[in-house]
DNA sequence: AGCGTCAAGTTCCATACGGGACTAATTTGG
DNA sequence: CCAAATTAGTCCCGTATGGAACTTGACGCT
């Protein structure tokens, strides 16, 4: 019976890891959400993200005075220079107007300089100054450290296979349906 | 040497998938953040998680009027009936403010119900209404058509692997270096 | 028992955030 | 070749957010 099937994998996806570390503590509720959660997926994603953010993002603020939309906004002209507001706003997906305003202020504080594109007189490029590249540089290495550690759960095979999956989810994202349209037949 | 082995495994996971998926079409700066990033993992798991929150948050906010936070509460009410506020905060990683609030919100909603725990009196124990579980029960299917659109970019047997390996990640959590010891000696 | 420390929640407040309306430049297409 | 539609980016403004201080109850210790 297909549904069975269905079922049998829904079943095996939610519990996926729980033979393997079932007896290292987790806190009660995480144990929940890890294995008794329909939404699987989303839940482990979200839940590192987290993790994984938070005391980053903290020490970015602390140590060199940026918000998060403008680190993004010096990270993503770290790895190639000369973007426009909107490719950084596509690719991560803040909102236009968060990414301005974080562009503004790294402009004052000269992280970042900014040209007209003469091809569109509308569009900025933006180009990250001496100084913004040494303070990504510094910023780069307690997050690299982290990365680290977190995948230091897995074993460089493990990690490779990970890398592999999650790249190839990403690749997939724009086909996933979009979700505007929502039944409109409610109230 | 062994330097260079280190690189060479970084290269291999920074660039993982991008053989697999190399000649599919993705956005030129996701691209780069994908394959040109030294924080492979993190990236990865951020760009997922917001692709994935951020439509399902506005639907649930749109058809049910719950913002986040709220729903977060729900949500975990929903796989664990009777917790307390803490338990909620340190699963989901919002400050008990927030959820202390979105609690509030709940109540007035008549979409759970508190008492005081007997054990200890400084907390309160939740419980989901009727009203409550139908909410979930509603708001939940979208969620799990999400995550099934999202991992439909991989075989079961590599949808495992993935669940698998994340988990692990997860167990392994209470492990990472807390980063609150930062060199104090800047300024 | 009584004092200091700690943990659960709440309240206050400044601020960052994001929706939506707006301006200006560009593309489309009839 | 000009109006209409689209796109880049900015501005305004109400609201949600989260840090820090606070309240109250529990617990450890002498």
């Amino acid at each position: 019976m297909r549904e069975t099937d269905e079922q049998a994998l829904d079943n095996l996806l939610r519990e996926g890891g729980l033979a393997a570390a079932g007896h290292r503590h987790v806190e009660d509720l995480v144990a929940v959400k890890l294995w008794q959660n329909p939404c699987w997926l989303s839940f482990r994603i979200n839940f590192l993200a987290l993790q994984f953010n938070e005391p980053i993002y903290r020490r970015i603020e602390k140590e060199h005075g940026l918000p998060r939309p403008e680190f993004v906004v010096l990270y993503s002209l770290g790895l190639s220079d000369g973007l426009t507001a909107s490719a950084i706003c596509s690719s991560s997906g803040f909102p236009k107007n968060t990414i301005s305003r974080a562009i503004q202020k790294l402009i004052d504080k000269k992280i970042i300089r900014r040209e007209v594109d003469q091809a569109d007189l509308r569009s900025f490029v933006l180009y990250i100054t001496d100084g913004g590249r040494r303070i990504v540089d510094q910023a780069m290495q307690p997050m690299v450290e982290r990365e680290k550690a977190m995948a230091s759960a897995l074993t460089p095979a493990e990690q490779l296979m990970l890398s592999e999956l999650l790249a190839k989810i990403v690749v997939d994202s724009p086909n996933w349906p979009s979700m505007t349209n929502i039944e409109e037949n409610e109230e």
